[in-house]
DNA sequence: TATGAATGAGCCTTCATTCAT
DNA sequence: CATGAATGAAGGCTCATTCAT
């Protein structure tokens, strides 16, 4: 319809920045966050370092936007779990799968990205804008936990410290694997230990 | 007794090692990891940046010792609780108790340094001298677990892999908190919250 | 033909590069080899100190590149003589004419940077490749030598000895005249006085 | 006699200077002439860093003492042969024999030394405190060969420039041979070579 | 819009020299 | 005199960002 121009050019752009956004991501994956450099990744994007600012503001930008395609995918298809009819402790285990299968996929980059501190410090994303990843993450598992509590499944809890501890655990658990603890990598084996370990903390006692 | 002249040569080197560590650290408070510049340390300490390679080889010897200066007291804190008469349980209780106050007593800047991936490398302590921080903890976490499963405490189940989640949880619930998301700084609390999620799905059922 | 956009930006490349050259020529003369600084050089050629490192890897690449440009031509002009019809004995006093013309023409740099032992290592220059200057340089003349032998004029005599020796005695004259000794600039006397010294050494008494 | 301690005093003084100069020579030997740090000296010398400034103004003062008592000994020799009662053309022979002599007693450090630029411009040695090394060894040989003149062995020449082109001929053979282009270490062959290249330029033909 | 050469502030490290003990 | 820890100016190199084409 309308403004057919401008939409080529949005569409243009959001490809240049996907573009760009991969070469960052194998840079990283090359030489690590550290290795990050603006040259690089134009060199990988097969761009000039020039066009790499039109797209993004700074590098902080270009960091940013590739954190939040890292973990956008990650986020919705929690929150879809979270807004699907399954009963919450189903839900939870699908949040166990969810990060196993995401974290095995993208390995050695999520490791990398997550584990660092310099993430300047408020990452955006979506609907989540003003909270960082582990925040918007476990504000989602908080909500499942709420939900298990109102129906009775769970046991009543702070959910969002919960929350902290579950999601904390487990990525940090997937990070030490990553980091070569264990060389197993079966899914399902992760999280029936997951389930294991944080579910009779969770459940009410007093259901049947 | 004998030479007392390099005893205190020793002495005045550690004095200004640990000053310079106070230096290093009062920096990274106020500028971040990232901003950690020997220049800026010299500064805090009060000496010429010549002095400090006179302590430290280069800038990440320094950061080693802060880092380890950091870890160590928690790392020896927990080997005393692992290898005290406690029950294994208590143990597990004390080593929240622990991770809580020291984390309290240095908010800010362990929030910093753990979230490090830089962590140059290998950290070297102790006997953990060739494992990472984490790992480092986890193990002896790990260890207490096993000594709860072998004592009929706990149920059978992969220790070192149930450490992680317990211990990934709890720093990054306190990260979270020194982020900000929970003003409270209720020891008590939170540890009773750690049992709570994590006592019933270690516990063997079986016991009486 | 094909390709002028890659042309043209080796020739600029070519430029930059003489230009950088002679920045650093300028400063050896002003401050000595000891005071070649990137940042001077840079002040020198009208550019900032990172444009420096677009062109060469680090100082001692661009050393390197001033020498070779300082030698070169001498090289050139001196694999010409060689090469030439004229007989060894011309080629010898060609020889000696060169060196003068030479070095006066770039005295005090040629004076300091002949002179350097820092020579960083192995200087690579045209299919001497491999050899250092003074060996480069005595290598040729040993080989006129070996032509005059050949021909029966020079006497048998171990050529690339008898070259040092000559070349020696000729590039340290020509240091103590830059260094003041004797402020004579007149070629075709040094020449002479060359000629009168080692020519009777070298001549074949048996010859007509 | 009289002031026994400023005549103690100085001896000592001098006894440290020596001490301080083997430690010289040990570093230059072990790590090159760039490698002279002071710190090293004074370790290598088993005293403080502080002390080298009391027996040496400074780092160039050292050095400059150094290449004396380097080069004294030669320049010594150089002037008991001329002052001998040897006839010029054994004269000429004995200084080619002495070079060669002193030149393999000391390869590795001579080398160094002789072929550095840094040499703080004006080395001050004994009587020829204002002349350069080379331009004192030169003096020398230049007044051997006036000898010669005056007594009609040699041919009329001018005999400073002459001195030069021998003594930079034979200095840079040998820096040659210690650069590794010739492993011979045959003395006598060295001077025969000399000989047969320098005496026919010298010899004045109209002598019987 | 794309380019990529140029920029230059920034930062680590070295080492000759000093001076309080 | 002797000490040696402290000094701090100096200098090489990096890399995010800009801007003329």
């Amino acid at each position: 319809m309308a403004k057919p121009k401008a939409r080529r050019k949005a569409a243009w752009e959001e490809m240049m920045k996907q573009s760009i956004y991969e070469a960052a991501v194998s840079v990283i994956k090359a030489h690590g966050l550290e290795g990050l450099r603006m040259d690089r990744v134009a060199q990988a994007a097969e761009v000039a370092t020039g066009t790499l600012y039109i797209y993004f503001k700074d590098k902080e930008d270009l960091l940013n936007y590739v954190i939040e395609n890292l973990v956008e995918p990650l986020l919705h298809s929690l929150i879809e779990i979270r807004d699907s009819r399954l009963t919450p402790l189903d839900k939870l285990e699908a949040y166990f799968r969810l990060s196993f299968q995401v974290w095995y996929g993208q390995e050695d980059l999520i490791t990398i990205i997550v584990t660092t501190p310099t993430l300047p410090s408020a990452v955006k994303i979506g609907g989540y804008s003003d909270l960082e990843v582990h925040r918007s993450i476990s504000g989602i598992i908080a909500e499942i936990i709420e939900e298990g509590v109102r129906s009775g499944v769970f046991r009543s809890c702070p959910s969002l410290r919960a929350a902290y501890l579950i999601h904390g655990g487990v990525s940090t658990l997937i990070k030490a694997k990553a980091g070569g603890y264990d060389p197993s990598r079966d899914i399902e084996l992760d999280v029936a230990d997951c389930l294991a370990l944080f579910l009779p903390g969770l459940l009410n006692p007093g259901a049947e």
